[in-house]
RNA sequence: GCGAGAGUGGUGAAACUGGUAUACACGCUAGUCUUAGGAACUAGUACUUCGGUGUGCGGGUUCGAGUCCCGCCUCUCGCACCA
């Protein structure tokens, strides 16, 4: 009787804002620039799981602010749509033989119908997907763009490959070293695969970060991973060849101290630096070494190994003959894969000296004996003839000049940032555009043939040869060279699932436009994305990704502004509960049994502590948010979201206070219901209170503060409720208030109070400043800063007075009696501090 | 190991620039009412030897610290030998 009816109020109203289009995003040039608002979601990829309650968290968070924005006047874009290619749709292809477009798109349909449950304002006809021709015709056409000014290039790169399998895989499909599938050991493989020189962006991507409203920690961690340092190249030359050997360093003042060096195994001079008597120790350490998995590596704590070449190189600072080792803890990904080893003064050049027997040379001045540790701070030069005695700064700068001088290096910036592998052996993802011709070489399919669509294929296993299935296609394969007319073939690789979300946000400003990816004048109109919300494991990739794409698009005159999204908000992750054993291994949700606010093992009955954890499918402890939806309605889940805590922090799903915000919504609906609501004026106390509370209200929506807000409208409706008979202008300022949470409600009681839908296009209410503020403040006096008397006083009373009251005060005239005053402190509407002896 | 962030009641959490610690909600306790529901309403709910003590621990700055500084501990996320 009581329950309000969400389950009739919220399917009607969704109906309503479809019917009538009621968030549409129309181009209206006569509203001004300044009140015109992108706010983007990051698209969902739709999982065979489907919605999981971390998505409406955001989504929630994106929705009230647009409708808060609409209602304070803005025209404003707010879209959704789907990073549809992927692979775990192609995985299941594989498994059952499927389309990946008909799992791709049944996903999307309930994904779809899930994300509509929740009444979000999305202009649904901005929608977009990946997988579309209509949408990857257009990340084919940008891929053109970035071939056409040299930013793709073919190179040789190792994949991990499954021998058993026989496929490439990616590095999530790698498990502690194994194929995820069948268990075998995973090898290194090279083969043929696209790049993108996203490195010729490094520089822009690093300065770019400057200018962006983001969090300092996403900043930090982008700046990190492109890893911008400056050093110096140097040349060895290797004793008897003349082959020069580069390496980079950031402190060529220590080259004194060099008393090796060493190559990556997967150096190109390895061969060539071998020496016949070596060659066998070395072909079995490049053995160990490719059947190493990443994990056995990379672990730090591991033992250095390695293997001497045999030859020399001669240090170019003192003409020391110093040998040449090969070992994996350099990495042919940084720098050059060689370095000098200064074994004094870091941390794994002296664990391998030391393992190595290897002499090391002192050169900074430190406070250990190097024998005995690494000294990796700072310190005066010795033992490096003309820069004893410097310092740091001074020391790289006149070596430098000495390298220079007689042309055994230069300076040099190095970046941790690699290439971009591009390319993937795989189905499902958007078919790289290039034909490779005999006689022309690489050419690219013509502009008026694109979108190159993805042809159908018996199987979708990869080739043998770790080829892609579109190399089995013969009559898709086999095509003509668009410059020559001569026999061709196509490229048989894919894009990555990075692709297309690189620029969807573009492609949401004009979604059908069948002559540009984007109209540049509507692309004006909205770029840039003044919010986007989304989790934090897109930190750097997708972020980084998307931001040089964008920053070519700039360059190339196609879009107005050089960075995509302004201002980042990252929601924090709604974790869940899990159950630990003493031996700290965690017990899936369905095997815990609850009593007397304890847990327990089922099968083995011992006692198990409350933690956090992530949701996973093997703890059976991810949420659907439908049951929700289903048992108390829309408007609660979005409500409740909001209401767990601050936005950006992570929490965990805690459905014991879920029905804390069902009963708020219920009690307003009682209220609007089952007491008198009358247009009568509100006495001046809950007339303060109304102020009050559409000015948090307002501000907390503004910074994204949702939780807080929640509770003001709260202590608003409790307020209310005590009341017989509710003034109706309190009622429809309230439902105002609520419409950006509780959208579905607010219509519902806005129509019952008289008025036309929608409410969403009404104006947000406004207050009173003067109404905000009390007019008696209880006044705090502390003696020694201890709180030990209150008292009520007119808020603009003065210091005097306030001082004069609290010292008058009975209990304070007992504190301060027979005792020295020493210092009074106030603090005006707040408190009185008397410091005593 | 490095980087980022976080530790406040039984629980989710408030507390803007240092100024009444625990708003709001869940849970719990008692009561009222009832066509017994996952109801509504009212009161209470940090600890306490009633002096005080309390925001992970130990110090410091200050008239005053959850908030600032120094040193630890624990947890979460990200990255992995970056020369």
């Amino acid at each position: 009787m009581s329950r309000y009816p969400f389950n009739e109020i919220e399917p009607k109203w969704q109906k309503y804002w479809e019917e009538h289009k009621t968030f549409r995003a129309v181009e209206d040039e006569s509203i001004p620039a300044e009140k015109r608002r992108y706010v983007l979601d990051m698209f969902p990829y739709p999982s065979g799981a489907g919605l999981h309650v971390g998505h409406p968290e955001g989504y929630t968070a994106t929705d009230i602010y647009s409708r808060y924005l609409r209602m304070k006047g803005y025209n404003v874009l707010h879209p959704m749509g789907f990073d549809s290619f992927g692979l775990p749709a192609e995985n299941y292809a594989i498994k059952t033989g499927t389309h990946p477009w008909e799992t791709t798109n049944k996903n999307i349909n309930t994904f779809r119908r899930q994300i509509k449950s929740l009444g979000f304002s999305y202009d649904w006809d901005r929608e977009v997907s990946t997988c579309e021709p209509d949408y990857y015709h257009w990340t084919q056409w940008i891929f053109e763009k970035l071939y056409e000014k040299g930013l793709a290039y073919e190179a040789v790169t190792p994949i991990n490959w499954c021998p058993s399998c026989k496929t490439g895989l990616a590095n999530e499909e790698v498990k502690e070293g194994r194929c995820e599938r069948c268990g075998e050991k995973v090898e290194k493989k090279n083969i043929r695969q696209w790049m993108l020189r996203i490195t010729a962006y490094a520089d822009k991507l690093l300065e770019g970060l400057d200018e962006l409203d983001w969090p300092e920690s996403v900043k930090t961690m982008q700046r990190n991973w492109i890893g911008r340092s400056e050093g110096a190249a140097v040349f060895f030359t290797v004793d008897g060849t003349g082959d020069k050997l580069e390496v980079y360093t950031t402190r060529c003042d220590t080259l004194f101290g060099a008393t090796y060096m060493v190559i990556a195994p997967e150096h190109p001079l390895v061969s060539k630096l071998t020496s016949p008597e070596q060659k066998e120790a070395v072909d079995k350490y490049l053995d160990e070494v490719k059947h190493k998995s990443d994990l056995e590596r990379t672990d730090l704590a591991k033992e250095k190994t390695g293997v001497f070449s045999g030859s020399y190189a001669i240090n170019p600072v003192n003409g020391k003959r110093i040998p040449i080792w090969i070992a994996d803890y350099v990495l042919i990904s940084y720098g050059t894969g060689a370095i000098m080893a200064v074994p004094a003064h870091d941390t794994r050049d002296w664990e391998f000296a030391k393992k190595f027997n290897l002499p090391i040379i002192e050169v900074l001045k430190g406070k250990v004996d190097v024998q005995e540790e690494a000294w990796t701070e700072d310190g005066i030069h010795v033992n490096s003839e003309w820069l004893d005695g410097l310092n740091k700064e001074d020391a790289i700068r006149k070596m430098l000049e000495f390298l220079e001088k007689n042309g055994y290096g230069h300076k040099a910036v190095n970046y941790k940032l690699r290439d971009w592998v591009f390319s993937r052996q795989r189905y499902w993802g958007e078919p790289i555009p290039l034909i490779h011709c005999p006689h022309c070489g690489t050419v690219l399919v013509p502009e008026d043939e694109l979108p190159l669509r993805l042809p159908e294929v018996d199987k979708y296993e990869p080739t043998g040869t770790g080829e892609s299935p579109l190399a089995n296609v013969d009559s898709w394969v086999n095509c003509k060279c668009p410059k020559c007319g001569g026999d061709a073939k196509r490229e048989t690789n894919t894009m990555p699932q990075w692709a297309g979300s690189c620029w969807y946000y573009l492609r949401y400003i004009d979604p059908h436009n069948d002559k540009a990816f984007v109209d540049p004048e509507k692309e004006k109109y909205w770029m840039p994305v003044d919010l986007y919300v989304g989790g934090a494991e897109h930190a750097v990739l997708h972020l980084l990704y998307s931001r040089f794409w964008h920053k070519v698009l700039y360059d190339l005159g196609l879009v107005s502004t050089s960075e995509p999204f302004h201002s980042l908000v990252n929601q924090g992750m709604i974790t869940s509960f899990a159950y630990q054993k003493a031996n700290k291994s965690l017990v899936p949700t369905d095997l815990v049994e609850e009593h007397d606010g304890k847990y327990f093992d089922k099968e083995t009955g011992e006692e198990l502590t409350q933690v956090i954890a992530k949701m996973s499918k093997s703890l059976k402890n991810v949420i659907n948010p439908d049951d929700f939806i289903k048992n108390y309605g829309a408007d609660s889940v979005r409500m409740y979201e909001m209401f767990m805590g601050p936005l950006r922090e992570s929490k965990p799903w805690a459905t014991n206070g879920f029905i804390g915000v069902y009963r708020f919504l219920d009690r307003i609906w009682r209220i609007a219901t089952e007491k008198k609501i009358e247009d009568i004026a509100l006495n001046p106390e809950l007339d303060k209170l109304l102020n009050k509370t559409i000015k948090k209200v307002t501000e907390d929506t503004e910074t994204l503060a949702f939780n807080t807000a929640i509770s003001q409208m709260m202590v608003f409706v409790n307020e209310l409720n005590r009341l017989d008979t509710v003034p109706k202008k309190a009622m429809e300022t309230l439902t105002l208030l609520l419409s950006p949470y509780t959208p579905h409600l607010a219509e519902e009681l806005w129509v019952m109070f008289g008025h036309e839908p929608s409410v969403a296009l009404e104006k947000w209410p406004e207050y009173d400043e003067a109404k905000t503020v009390d007019d008696e403040i209880e006044i705090v006096v502390q003696i020694n800063g201890k709180v030990r008397a209150k008292m009520l006083m007119p808020r603009e009373a003065s210091k005097d007075e306030m001082l004069e009251k609290a010292k008058s005060n009975e209990k304070i005239l007992g504190w301060t009696e027979g005792k020295t005053i020493i210092k009074e402190i106030v603090v005006p509407g707040k408190l009185v501090n008397i410091v005593v002896k």
